[in-house]
DNA sequence: GGCTTTGTTTTATA
DNA sequence: GTATAAAACAAAGC
């Protein structure tokens, strides 16, 4: 599923494949795919067509791609979602539910196979129109974002770890895979509350995290099934997982039978030996 | 055809 | 107002 490095892989291979091109055509599939502007796809496309990309960036887990008009489009992946640029020609899956066309025979696919991801077309100084992207937590790995300030974060919070580290409002960008890798490495038990944590388990969290979200990226992200990056190719880093998607696997540390329990509904992987 | 999956949004509650 | 948990929602695949 993409997280910050499924996301930042994708948006470092879209850049260098799609800047500086217009967009020659907007072909919608399927409406629901485009969350802003609500029902008015006629507007959608006007504000596209013959506009240039001029840059494209990432803010959590979304990507925001930069017009040389008034407007940014903004597209959240979800949980299947792909943008894919391929040659016109080249075979088109069923799941390819829009397709911006360029100026140089490529187009730009975004493709679902669940149909959860989606995308804004956003006045740039209006953030909120993209749901949830203006009231983002910090950047995980923004050199601005010191142990000082990560650990301010904790105040008044009591939520369970793992939950919190989900929380976008909390930090931007994790989800379920790295929240577990991340505790595993920090030896934190996922159910354990945010106001338990003792100031060195805090550092440990923020170099850890940090950590294994730039080695994600190193790798590519993480491809379980879905994910893959504009080029269409996987990432490695589901090999290097030390938890997540091991249940009753042994832990590489301590020979321990990983567990799997629910946390905030969500399916979360620890060792019950090495995290306390 | 019920269950599972994740990220986000909404709702209820302390 | 703030933080949190729970529920709802998206929809396909098995």
């Amino acid at each position: 599923m993409p997280e910050l490095p499924e996301v930042e892989t994708v948006v470092k291979g879209l850049r260098p494949l799609i800047k500086d091109r217009r967009v020659t055509a907007v072909e919608i599939r399927e409406k629901n795919m485009i969350a802003y502007p609500e029902n008015n796809i006629d507007e959608f496309k006007e504000s596209l067509i013959g506009s240039k990309i001029e840059a494209i960036n990432r803010r959590g887990k979304y990507i925001i791609i930069e017009l040389n008009n008034e407007k940014n489009m903004v597209i959240h992946l979800r949980m299947t979602g792909k943008l894919l640029v391929k040659e016109v020609e080249e075979f088109r899956d069923k799941h390819t539910h829009v397709i911006f066309s360029l100026n140089d025979g490529q187009e730009i696919r975004f493709n679902n196979i669940r149909k959860f991801g989606r995308v804004y077309l956003i006045d740039k100084n209006h953030p909120e129109q993209a749901g949830g992207l203006s009231d983002l937590g910090p950047e995980p790995l923004s050199e601005d974002l010191t142990l000082t300030d990560f650990k301010k974060l904790f105040k008044n919070r009591r939520a369970l770890m793992k939950s919190l580290l989900l929380n976008q409002h909390f930090v931007a960008g994790i989800g379920n895979i790295y929240a577990d890798e991340i505790l595993f490495l920090s030896g934190v038990r996922p159910d354990r509350t945010a106001d338990t944590l003792t100031e060195d388990e805090k550092e440990k969290i923020y170099h850890n995290m940090r950590h294994i979200l730039k080695k994600g990226i190193i790798y590519g992200g993480t491809s379980f099934s879905d994910y893959v990056n504009a080029f269409g190719e996987k990432g490695s880093f589901q090999e290097e997982l030390k938890v997540h998607q091991r249940e009753g696997e042994e832990c590489y540390s301590c020979g321990t039978k990983i567990n799997k329990i629910k946390v905030s509904g969500r399916s979360t992987y620890f060792c019950p030996k090495c995290q306390k």
